[in-house]
DNA sequence: GTACATAACTTGTATAAACAAGTAGAAAGG
DNA sequence: CCTTTCTACTTGTTTATACAAGTTATGTAC
Protein backbone atom coordinates (compact mmCIF):
# COMPACT_ATOMS: atom_id res chain seq x y z
CA UNK A 1 0.00 0.00 0.00
CA UNK A 2 1.07 3.60 -0.67
CA UNK A 3 2.24 5.18 2.26
CA UNK A 4 1.95 8.66 1.48
CA UNK A 5 -0.64 10.77 -0.48
CA UNK A 6 1.04 12.30 -3.25
CA UNK A 7 1.50 8.17 -4.06
CA UNK A 8 -2.07 7.25 -3.34
CA UNK A 9 -2.43 10.36 -5.75
CA UNK A 10 -0.47 9.03 -8.51
CA UNK A 11 -1.47 5.66 -8.17
CA UNK A 12 -5.18 7.16 -8.41
CA UNK A 13 -4.28 9.04 -11.72
CA UNK A 14 -2.60 6.18 -13.40
CA UNK A 15 -5.43 3.69 -12.67
CA UNK A 16 -7.96 6.21 -14.21
CA UNK A 17 -5.73 6.54 -17.21
CA UNK A 18 -4.79 3.16 -17.85
CA UNK A 19 -8.47 2.36 -17.45
CA UNK A 20 -9.02 4.29 -20.80
CA UNK A 21 -11.21 7.38 -18.79
CA UNK A 22 -8.98 9.80 -21.11
CA UNK A 23 -8.43 9.45 -24.90
CA UNK A 24 -5.07 10.69 -26.08
CA UNK A 25 -5.17 14.50 -26.08
CA UNK A 26 -7.65 15.10 -23.59
CA UNK A 27 -6.94 17.64 -20.65
CA UNK A 28 -6.64 16.04 -16.84
CA UNK A 29 -9.13 17.95 -14.59
CA UNK A 30 -7.02 21.16 -13.46
CA UNK A 31 -4.46 21.43 -10.24
CA UNK A 32 -7.17 22.86 -8.34
CA UNK A 33 -10.18 20.61 -9.35
CA UNK A 34 -7.64 17.55 -7.67
CA UNK A 35 -7.00 19.64 -4.82
CA UNK A 36 -10.97 19.71 -3.99
CA UNK A 37 -10.73 16.06 -4.56
CA UNK A 38 -8.06 14.62 -2.75
CA UNK A 39 -8.17 17.32 0.19
CA UNK A 40 -4.73 17.90 -0.24
CA UNK A 41 -2.39 21.02 -1.76
CA UNK A 42 -1.44 22.02 -5.34
CA UNK A 43 2.03 20.60 -3.92
CA UNK A 44 0.61 17.78 -3.46
CA UNK A 45 -1.05 17.23 -6.21
CA UNK A 46 1.67 18.08 -8.70
CA UNK A 47 4.32 15.88 -7.35
CA UNK A 48 2.00 12.90 -8.37
CA UNK A 49 1.19 14.57 -11.74
CA UNK A 50 4.92 15.14 -11.96
CA UNK A 51 5.85 11.67 -11.78
CA UNK A 52 2.97 10.84 -13.87
CA UNK A 53 4.89 13.16 -16.33
CA UNK A 54 8.21 11.96 -15.91
CA UNK A 55 6.53 8.34 -17.24
CA UNK A 56 5.27 9.53 -20.38
CA UNK A 57 1.69 9.90 -19.55
CA UNK A 58 0.87 13.72 -19.42
CA UNK A 59 1.93 17.14 -21.15
CA UNK A 60 1.61 19.39 -19.07
CA UNK A 61 1.08 22.90 -20.95
CA UNK A 62 1.89 26.15 -19.45
CA UNK A 63 -1.72 28.27 -19.13
CA UNK A 64 -3.57 25.87 -20.50
CA UNK A 65 -4.11 22.42 -18.86
CA UNK A 66 -2.13 18.47 -18.68
CA UNK A 67 -2.55 17.03 -21.32
CA UNK A 68 -2.66 13.05 -21.94
CA UNK A 69 -0.43 11.79 -23.98
CA UNK A 70 -0.62 7.90 -23.61
CA UNK A 71 -1.55 5.23 -25.69
CA UNK A 72 -1.56 1.88 -25.11
CA UNK A 73 1.19 0.00 -27.12
CA UNK A 74 0.88 -3.17 -28.78
CA UNK A 75 2.62 -6.14 -30.25
CA UNK A 76 5.49 -6.03 -28.08
CA UNK A 77 5.71 -6.78 -24.08
CA UNK A 78 6.62 -3.59 -22.47
CA UNK A 79 8.66 -2.87 -19.83
CA UNK A 80 9.27 0.18 -18.98
CA UNK A 81 12.50 1.73 -18.36
CA UNK A 82 11.03 4.38 -16.05
CA UNK A 83 10.80 2.56 -12.54
CA UNK A 84 11.93 0.05 -11.08
CA UNK A 85 10.34 -2.68 -11.98
CA UNK A 86 11.06 -6.69 -11.29
CA UNK A 87 10.19 -9.09 -14.06
CA UNK A 88 7.14 -10.75 -12.09
CA UNK A 89 5.74 -7.27 -11.75
CA UNK A 90 5.79 -6.44 -15.45
CA UNK A 91 4.59 -9.83 -16.19
CA UNK A 92 1.80 -9.18 -14.00
CA UNK A 93 0.69 -5.87 -15.63
CA UNK A 94 1.22 -7.43 -18.97
CA UNK A 95 -0.85 -10.49 -17.69
CA UNK A 96 1.17 -12.59 -19.32
CA UNK A 97 2.06 -16.03 -17.96
CA UNK A 98 5.70 -16.51 -17.10
CA UNK A 99 7.83 -19.53 -15.63
CA UNK A 100 10.91 -19.43 -14.15
CA UNK A 101 13.36 -21.80 -14.04
CA UNK A 102 16.52 -21.79 -12.28
CA UNK A 103 19.44 -23.31 -14.37
CA UNK A 104 22.54 -22.29 -11.88
CA UNK A 105 22.50 -21.19 -8.02
CA UNK A 106 25.82 -21.03 -7.04
CA UNK A 107 28.36 -19.47 -4.69
CA UNK A 108 31.16 -17.44 -6.06
CA UNK A 109 33.75 -15.37 -5.01
CA UNK A 110 34.46 -12.18 -7.10
CA UNK A 111 38.02 -12.34 -8.95
CA UNK A 112 39.46 -9.47 -10.84
CA UNK A 113 37.71 -9.90 -14.30
CA UNK A 114 34.07 -10.59 -12.27
CA UNK A 115 35.16 -7.34 -10.37
CA UNK A 116 35.64 -5.19 -13.94
CA UNK A 117 32.59 -6.57 -15.18
CA UNK A 118 29.68 -6.06 -12.03
CA UNK A 119 32.08 -3.41 -10.14
CA UNK A 120 31.46 -5.59 -6.59
CA UNK A 121 35.38 -5.73 -5.35
CA UNK A 122 37.39 -8.34 -5.50
CA UNK A 123 36.93 -10.93 -2.53
CA UNK A 124 33.47 -10.18 -2.38
CA UNK A 125 31.60 -13.79 -1.81
CA UNK A 126 28.30 -13.03 -4.62
CA UNK A 127 25.57 -15.62 -5.40
CA UNK A 128 25.27 -16.18 -8.70
CA UNK A 129 21.96 -16.45 -9.70
CA UNK A 130 20.60 -18.10 -13.87
CA UNK A 131 17.42 -17.84 -14.53
CA UNK A 132 15.43 -19.05 -17.79
CA UNK A 133 11.82 -16.92 -18.44
CA UNK A 134 9.34 -18.49 -20.47
CA UNK A 135 6.84 -16.04 -21.79
CA UNK A 136 3.47 -17.66 -22.85
CA UNK A 137 5.56 -21.46 -23.07
CA UNK A 138 8.07 -19.99 -25.00
CA UNK A 139 12.27 -19.41 -23.54
CA UNK A 140 12.32 -15.73 -24.19
CA UNK A 141 14.63 -14.19 -21.61
CA UNK A 142 17.64 -15.36 -20.13
CA UNK A 143 18.33 -13.78 -16.70
CA UNK A 144 21.86 -13.28 -14.84
CA UNK A 145 22.03 -12.14 -10.89
CA UNK A 146 24.91 -11.83 -8.82
CA UNK A 147 23.74 -10.73 -5.19
CA UNK A 148 25.92 -9.69 -2.22
CA UNK A 149 25.98 -12.76 -0.36
CA UNK A 150 26.16 -10.89 2.97
CA UNK A 151 22.68 -9.06 2.25
CA UNK A 152 20.70 -12.58 0.72
CA UNK A 153 21.08 -14.83 3.45
CA UNK A 154 18.19 -17.40 3.14
CA UNK A 155 17.60 -16.95 -0.40
CA UNK A 156 16.75 -21.00 -2.06
CA UNK A 157 16.60 -21.73 -5.19
CA UNK A 158 12.84 -22.41 -4.54
CA UNK A 159 12.60 -18.65 -3.86
CA UNK A 160 14.10 -17.84 -7.01
CA UNK A 161 12.00 -19.39 -8.54
CA UNK A 162 9.39 -17.31 -7.77
CA UNK A 163 10.30 -13.30 -7.38
CA UNK A 164 13.31 -12.56 -5.42
CA UNK A 165 12.62 -9.12 -4.79
CA UNK A 166 9.70 -9.95 -3.60
CA UNK A 167 11.75 -12.18 -1.07
CA UNK A 168 13.70 -9.64 -0.54
CA UNK A 169 11.49 -6.88 0.28
CA UNK A 170 8.69 -8.90 2.08
CA UNK A 171 10.36 -11.23 3.84
CA UNK A 172 14.34 -9.60 4.75
CA UNK A 173 12.81 -5.88 4.92
CA UNK A 174 15.42 -4.75 2.67
CA UNK A 175 14.34 -1.47 0.37
CA UNK A 176 15.23 -1.47 -3.03
CA UNK A 177 16.18 2.75 -3.65
CA UNK A 178 18.05 2.91 -6.79
CA UNK A 179 19.45 1.34 -9.99
CA UNK A 180 21.29 2.28 -12.68
CA UNK A 181 20.76 0.35 -15.79
CA UNK A 182 22.67 0.12 -19.22
CA UNK A 183 21.17 -1.14 -22.80
CA UNK A 184 22.87 -2.82 -25.18
CA UNK A 185 22.49 -4.97 -28.36
CA UNK A 186 24.75 -8.16 -28.06
CA UNK A 187 25.55 -11.09 -30.30
CA UNK A 188 24.44 -14.29 -28.73
CA UNK A 189 26.47 -16.84 -27.12
CA UNK A 190 26.58 -20.42 -26.09
CA UNK A 191 24.70 -20.10 -23.32
CA UNK A 192 21.85 -17.81 -25.13
CA UNK A 193 21.43 -21.06 -28.13
CA UNK A 194 21.14 -23.26 -25.24
CA UNK A 195 18.55 -22.33 -22.92
CA UNK A 196 15.99 -19.69 -24.85
CA UNK A 197 13.73 -20.35 -27.84
CA UNK A 198 16.01 -18.20 -30.15
CA UNK A 199 14.59 -18.80 -33.67
CA UNK A 200 16.38 -17.10 -36.09
CA UNK A 201 17.59 -14.83 -34.20
CA UNK A 202 21.42 -14.41 -33.43
CA UNK A 203 21.49 -11.28 -31.06
CA UNK A 204 19.93 -10.13 -28.18
CA UNK A 205 18.47 -7.04 -26.38
CA UNK A 206 20.47 -6.58 -23.08
CA UNK A 207 19.68 -5.04 -19.74
CA UNK A 208 22.20 -4.48 -17.41
CA UNK A 209 21.76 -3.10 -14.35
CA UNK A 210 23.45 -2.00 -11.06
CA UNK A 211 21.08 -2.04 -8.14
CA UNK A 212 21.28 -0.26 -4.66
CA UNK A 213 19.44 -0.74 -1.47
CA UNK A 214 18.47 2.09 1.32
CA UNK A 215 21.85 1.33 2.47
CA UNK A 216 23.89 2.68 0.15
CA UNK A 217 26.24 -0.58 -0.94
CA UNK A 218 25.63 -1.99 -4.32
CA UNK A 219 23.95 -5.53 -3.64
CA UNK A 220 22.92 -6.74 -7.21
CA UNK A 221 24.82 -6.91 -10.68
CA UNK A 222 21.95 -8.39 -12.81
CA UNK A 223 22.23 -8.53 -16.59
CA UNK A 224 18.75 -9.74 -18.75
CA UNK A 225 18.95 -11.32 -21.84
CA UNK A 226 15.91 -10.68 -24.13
CA UNK A 227 15.13 -12.01 -27.39
CA UNK A 228 14.61 -8.88 -29.42
CA UNK A 229 11.14 -9.49 -31.25
CA UNK A 230 9.62 -9.96 -27.67
CA UNK A 231 10.22 -6.81 -25.90
CA UNK A 232 10.96 -3.47 -26.19
CA UNK A 233 11.13 -1.28 -23.61
CA UNK A 234 9.89 2.69 -23.06
CA UNK A 235 11.25 5.87 -21.70
CA UNK A 236 9.95 8.92 -21.39
CA UNK A 237 12.08 12.35 -21.17
CA UNK A 238 11.26 16.07 -20.26
CA UNK A 239 13.36 18.46 -21.99
CA UNK A 240 14.52 21.37 -19.84
CA UNK A 241 12.97 24.54 -22.46
CA UNK A 242 16.29 26.50 -22.73
CA UNK B 1 21.33 29.84 -19.92
CA UNK B 2 19.17 28.38 -16.96
CA UNK B 3 15.99 30.69 -15.96
CA UNK B 4 15.17 28.97 -12.90
CA UNK B 5 17.07 29.05 -9.63
CA UNK B 6 16.37 25.36 -9.32
CA UNK B 7 17.93 24.64 -13.06
CA UNK B 8 20.92 26.95 -12.43
CA UNK B 9 21.49 24.86 -8.87
CA UNK B 10 21.33 21.69 -10.82
CA UNK B 11 23.49 22.59 -13.03
CA UNK B 12 26.20 24.11 -10.99
CA UNK B 13 26.16 20.98 -8.48
CA UNK B 14 25.85 18.47 -11.58
CA UNK B 15 29.20 20.71 -12.70
CA UNK B 16 30.94 19.85 -9.70
CA UNK B 17 30.25 16.23 -9.65
CA UNK B 18 31.57 15.88 -13.33
CA UNK B 19 34.66 17.73 -12.62
CA UNK B 20 35.71 15.08 -9.64
CA UNK B 21 34.93 16.96 -6.65
CA UNK B 22 33.22 13.91 -4.90
CA UNK B 23 34.44 10.23 -5.42
CA UNK B 24 31.85 7.21 -5.37
CA UNK B 25 30.66 7.55 -2.16
CA UNK B 26 31.11 10.67 -0.86
CA UNK B 27 28.12 12.66 1.00
CA UNK B 28 27.17 16.12 -0.58
CA UNK B 29 26.96 19.15 2.00
CA UNK B 30 23.43 19.34 3.42
CA UNK B 31 20.40 20.58 2.08
CA UNK B 32 20.77 23.08 4.84
CA UNK B 33 24.05 24.26 4.00
CA UNK B 34 23.14 24.78 0.24
CA UNK B 35 20.16 26.42 1.40
CA UNK B 36 22.52 28.87 2.82
CA UNK B 37 25.07 28.61 -0.08
CA UNK B 38 22.53 29.19 -2.68
CA UNK B 39 20.57 31.76 -0.65
CA UNK B 40 17.20 30.09 -1.24
CA UNK B 41 14.52 27.43 0.56
CA UNK B 42 15.29 23.94 1.23
CA UNK B 43 12.84 23.08 -1.19
CA UNK B 44 14.97 24.70 -4.48
CA UNK B 45 17.69 22.79 -3.21
CA UNK B 46 15.28 19.48 -3.20
CA UNK B 47 14.17 19.97 -6.88
CA UNK B 48 17.81 20.24 -8.28
CA UNK B 49 18.67 17.16 -6.10
CA UNK B 50 15.66 15.01 -7.10
CA UNK B 51 16.49 16.21 -10.87
CA UNK B 52 20.35 14.65 -9.90
CA UNK B 53 18.65 11.68 -8.45
CA UNK B 54 16.50 10.94 -11.53
CA UNK B 55 19.96 10.59 -13.98
CA UNK B 56 21.43 8.56 -11.67
CA UNK B 57 24.18 10.72 -9.95
CA UNK B 58 22.88 10.64 -6.40
CA UNK B 59 21.68 8.11 -3.54
CA UNK B 60 19.68 10.20 -0.64
CA UNK B 61 19.53 8.14 2.18
CA UNK B 62 17.03 9.44 5.06
CA UNK B 63 18.46 10.60 7.92
CA UNK B 64 22.30 9.99 6.60
CA UNK B 65 22.50 12.66 3.67
CA UNK B 66 22.61 12.41 -0.40
CA UNK B 67 25.63 9.88 -1.30
CA UNK B 68 27.63 10.20 -4.75
CA UNK B 69 27.02 7.29 -7.16
CA UNK B 70 28.03 8.47 -10.32
CA UNK B 71 31.09 7.08 -11.88
CA UNK B 72 32.14 7.52 -15.48
CA UNK B 73 31.97 5.28 -17.62
CA UNK B 74 34.26 3.90 -20.16
CA UNK B 75 34.72 2.01 -23.39
CA UNK B 76 31.28 2.96 -25.37
CA UNK B 77 29.83 6.36 -25.87
CA UNK B 78 27.19 6.82 -23.49
CA UNK B 79 23.85 8.19 -24.95
CA UNK B 80 21.85 9.48 -21.55
CA UNK B 81 18.26 7.87 -22.42
CA UNK B 82 17.23 10.20 -19.04
CA UNK B 83 16.80 13.42 -20.86
CA UNK B 84 16.27 14.96 -24.70
CA UNK B 85 19.23 15.66 -25.98
CA UNK B 86 20.14 15.73 -29.51
CA UNK B 87 22.86 13.30 -30.88
CA UNK B 88 24.87 16.78 -31.54
CA UNK B 89 24.51 17.55 -27.71
CA UNK B 90 25.79 13.99 -26.96
CA UNK B 91 28.72 14.02 -29.41
CA UNK B 92 29.95 17.11 -28.24
CA UNK B 93 29.56 15.66 -24.49
CA UNK B 94 31.49 12.57 -25.42
CA UNK B 95 34.16 14.91 -26.96
CA UNK B 96 34.01 12.83 -30.30
CA UNK B 97 34.38 14.07 -33.95
CA UNK B 98 30.46 13.56 -35.94
CA UNK B 99 30.16 13.82 -39.32
CA UNK B 100 26.43 13.74 -40.92
CA UNK B 101 25.62 13.33 -44.54
CA UNK B 102 22.32 13.79 -45.32
CA UNK B 103 20.94 10.92 -47.96
CA UNK B 104 17.60 11.66 -48.18
CA UNK B 105 15.47 14.66 -47.86
CA UNK B 106 11.87 14.72 -49.62
CA UNK B 107 8.65 15.19 -48.60
CA UNK B 108 6.23 12.63 -48.25
CA UNK B 109 2.28 12.36 -47.71
CA UNK B 110 1.34 10.35 -44.67
CA UNK B 111 -0.46 7.30 -46.14
CA UNK B 112 -2.39 3.77 -43.97
CA UNK B 113 1.06 2.21 -43.33
CA UNK B 114 2.85 5.38 -42.45
CA UNK B 115 0.64 6.27 -40.26
CA UNK B 116 0.72 2.76 -38.04
CA UNK B 117 3.99 3.10 -38.34
CA UNK B 118 4.85 6.90 -36.66
CA UNK B 119 1.51 8.08 -35.25
CA UNK B 120 0.75 10.35 -37.46
CA UNK B 121 -2.19 11.42 -39.29
CA UNK B 122 -3.15 9.71 -42.87
CA UNK B 123 -2.85 12.28 -45.38
CA UNK B 124 -0.57 14.84 -43.19
CA UNK B 125 2.39 16.39 -45.17
CA UNK B 126 5.64 15.16 -43.90
CA UNK B 127 9.22 16.11 -44.66
CA UNK B 128 11.20 13.10 -44.33
CA UNK B 129 15.03 13.45 -43.24
CA UNK B 130 17.67 10.34 -43.50
CA UNK B 131 20.94 10.66 -41.92
CA UNK B 132 24.32 8.57 -41.76
CA UNK B 133 26.16 9.30 -38.53
CA UNK B 134 30.05 9.02 -38.83
CA UNK B 135 31.69 8.92 -35.32
CA UNK B 136 35.63 8.96 -35.56
CA UNK B 137 35.25 8.33 -39.35
CA UNK B 138 33.05 5.22 -38.91
CA UNK B 139 29.35 5.49 -40.24
CA UNK B 140 28.05 4.00 -37.04
CA UNK B 141 24.03 5.54 -37.38
CA UNK B 142 21.60 5.50 -39.30
CA UNK B 143 18.72 8.32 -38.55
CA UNK B 144 15.40 8.45 -39.86
CA UNK B 145 13.03 11.44 -39.29
CA UNK B 146 9.82 12.42 -40.15
CA UNK B 147 8.84 15.88 -39.34
CA UNK B 148 5.49 17.53 -39.61
CA UNK B 149 5.78 19.98 -42.37
CA UNK B 150 3.92 22.42 -41.35
CA UNK B 151 6.21 22.79 -38.24
CA UNK B 152 9.52 22.90 -40.54
CA UNK B 153 9.22 25.67 -42.94
CA UNK B 154 12.47 26.93 -43.77
CA UNK B 155 14.25 23.40 -42.82
CA UNK B 156 17.05 22.58 -45.48
CA UNK B 157 18.95 19.87 -46.11
CA UNK B 158 22.10 22.11 -45.65
CA UNK B 159 20.55 22.96 -41.76
CA UNK B 160 19.99 18.81 -41.61
CA UNK B 161 23.93 18.19 -41.57
CA UNK B 162 24.30 20.14 -38.54
CA UNK B 163 21.59 19.64 -35.69
CA UNK B 164 17.90 20.47 -36.72
CA UNK B 165 17.08 20.63 -33.06
CA UNK B 166 19.38 24.04 -32.68
CA UNK B 167 17.21 25.25 -35.92
CA UNK B 168 14.29 24.45 -34.41
CA UNK B 169 14.73 26.03 -31.03
CA UNK B 170 17.06 29.04 -31.73
CA UNK B 171 15.87 29.97 -35.29
CA UNK B 172 12.11 28.58 -35.14
CA UNK B 173 12.01 29.48 -31.24
CA UNK B 174 10.26 26.12 -31.12
CA UNK B 175 10.36 24.49 -27.49
CA UNK B 176 10.84 20.64 -27.49
CA UNK B 177 9.40 19.52 -24.48
CA UNK B 178 8.44 15.95 -24.11
CA UNK B 179 9.34 12.99 -25.55
CA UNK B 180 8.80 8.68 -25.52
CA UNK B 181 11.12 6.32 -26.36
CA UNK B 182 11.31 2.63 -27.74
CA UNK B 183 14.87 1.03 -27.09
CA UNK B 184 14.31 -2.73 -29.65
CA UNK B 185 17.15 -4.55 -30.88
CA UNK B 186 16.17 -5.21 -35.03
CA UNK B 187 17.85 -7.18 -37.43
CA UNK B 188 19.60 -5.12 -40.13
CA UNK B 189 17.95 -4.27 -43.00
CA UNK B 190 19.61 -3.75 -46.98
CA UNK B 191 19.60 0.68 -45.89
CA UNK B 192 21.78 -0.28 -43.15
CA UNK B 193 24.07 -2.24 -44.73
CA UNK B 194 24.27 0.36 -47.69
CA UNK B 195 25.01 3.26 -45.37
CA UNK B 196 26.85 1.83 -42.44
CA UNK B 197 30.05 0.32 -40.98
CA UNK B 198 28.61 -2.76 -39.87
CA UNK B 199 31.13 -4.74 -39.71
CA UNK B 200 30.63 -8.58 -38.54
CA UNK B 201 27.32 -7.12 -37.12
CA UNK B 202 24.41 -7.89 -38.58
CA UNK B 203 21.68 -6.44 -35.85
CA UNK B 204 21.44 -3.14 -34.57
CA UNK B 205 19.95 -1.33 -31.59
CA UNK B 206 17.24 0.68 -32.34
CA UNK B 207 15.88 3.49 -30.79
CA UNK B 208 12.15 4.51 -31.38
CA UNK B 209 10.79 8.06 -30.51
CA UNK B 210 7.59 10.52 -30.87
CA UNK B 211 8.86 14.25 -29.76
CA UNK B 212 6.07 16.28 -28.91
CA UNK B 213 6.62 20.41 -28.47
CA UNK B 214 4.96 22.81 -26.30
CA UNK B 215 1.70 22.93 -28.24
CA UNK B 216 1.48 19.75 -27.29
CA UNK B 217 1.64 18.46 -31.10
CA UNK B 218 3.54 15.19 -32.10
CA UNK B 219 5.73 17.37 -34.58
CA UNK B 220 8.40 14.45 -35.05
CA UNK B 221 9.00 10.13 -35.31
CA UNK B 222 12.40 9.31 -35.02
CA UNK B 223 14.19 6.34 -35.50
CA UNK B 224 18.14 6.07 -34.79
CA UNK B 225 19.64 2.87 -35.75
CA UNK B 226 22.95 2.03 -34.33
CA UNK B 227 25.79 -0.21 -34.88
CA UNK B 228 25.55 -1.91 -31.03
CA UNK B 229 29.37 -2.50 -30.46
CA UNK B 230 29.57 1.64 -29.97
CA UNK B 231 26.80 3.02 -28.48
CA UNK B 232 24.80 2.19 -25.26
CA UNK B 233 22.20 4.21 -23.40
CA UNK B 234 21.74 4.12 -19.34
CA UNK B 235 19.07 4.90 -17.43
CA UNK B 236 18.25 5.17 -14.02
CA UNK B 237 15.16 4.44 -11.71
CA UNK B 238 14.29 5.27 -8.35
CA UNK B 239 11.65 2.67 -6.73
CA UNK B 240 9.49 3.69 -4.64
CA UNK B 241 10.08 2.04 -1.40
CA UNK B 242 6.77 -0.27 -0.43
C1' DG C 1 -17.13 43.37 -37.78
C1' DT C 2 -12.49 43.88 -36.13
C1' DA C 3 -9.07 45.05 -32.87
C1' DC C 4 -7.80 45.50 -28.25
C1' DA C 5 -8.03 45.35 -23.45
C1' DT C 6 -9.53 42.69 -19.59
C1' DA C 7 -10.81 39.05 -16.58
C1' DA C 8 -10.75 34.43 -15.34
C1' DC C 9 -8.76 30.67 -15.82
C1' DT C 10 -4.47 27.51 -16.34
C1' DT C 11 0.49 25.78 -15.02
C1' DG C 12 5.35 27.29 -13.23
C1' DT C 13 8.45 29.00 -9.59
C1' DA C 14 9.63 30.16 -5.00
C1' DT C 15 9.24 31.10 -0.04
C1' DA C 16 8.24 29.80 4.72
C1' DA C 17 7.16 26.77 8.13
C1' DA C 18 5.99 22.62 10.58
C1' DC C 19 6.41 17.94 11.70
C1' DA C 20 7.80 12.95 10.76
C1' DA C 21 11.31 9.71 10.66
C1' DG C 22 15.94 7.81 10.23
C1' DT C 23 21.07 8.21 11.79
C1' DA C 24 25.03 9.00 14.49
C1' DG C 25 27.59 10.52 18.11
C1' DA C 26 27.84 12.38 22.73
C1' DA C 27 26.46 11.96 27.37
C1' DA C 28 24.94 9.46 31.19
C1' DG C 29 24.18 5.41 33.66
C1' DG C 30 25.23 0.92 35.15
C1' DC D 1 33.90 -1.01 29.63
C1' DC D 2 29.48 -1.54 27.78
C1' DT D 3 24.74 -0.25 27.12
C1' DT D 4 21.12 3.00 26.99
C1' DT D 5 19.34 7.58 26.40
C1' DC D 6 19.28 11.81 24.58
C1' DT D 7 20.37 15.32 21.31
C1' DA D 8 21.50 17.25 17.20
C1' DC D 9 21.76 16.39 12.99
C1' DT D 10 20.00 14.40 8.34
C1' DT D 11 16.24 13.62 4.57
C1' DG D 12 10.94 12.94 3.68
C1' DT D 13 6.15 14.75 3.54
C1' DT D 14 2.71 18.23 3.63
C1' DT D 15 0.44 22.65 4.19
C1' DA D 16 -0.19 27.46 2.96
C1' DT D 17 0.71 31.33 0.34
C1' DA D 18 2.29 34.50 -3.16
C1' DC D 19 3.37 35.88 -7.55
C1' DA D 20 4.86 35.00 -12.50
C1' DA D 21 3.45 33.80 -16.91
C1' DG D 22 0.79 31.54 -20.69
C1' DT D 23 -4.12 30.74 -22.69
C1' DT D 24 -8.79 31.64 -23.73
C1' DA D 25 -13.02 33.76 -23.95
C1' DT D 26 -15.62 37.79 -23.13
C1' DG D 27 -16.75 42.39 -23.62
C1' DT D 28 -15.81 47.07 -25.04
C1' DA D 29 -14.39 50.65 -28.14
C1' DC D 30 -13.59 51.90 -32.64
Amino acid sequence: MPKSKYESIYQTIKDEILAGNYVHGDLLPSENEYTKRFGCTRNTIRRALAMLTQEGFLLPRHGRGVQVIWQPQKGRNIFSLGGIESLREAADRNQVSMKTRVVRFEERICDEKLSEQTGFDVGEHLLFVERVRKINGEAIILDTNYFLKSETEGLTAEIAEHSIYRYLEEVRGMNITTSLRRVTAEKAVKRDYRYLDLQEYDFLLVITGQVFNSSGVMFEYTQSRHRPDKVCFIESAVRKTV
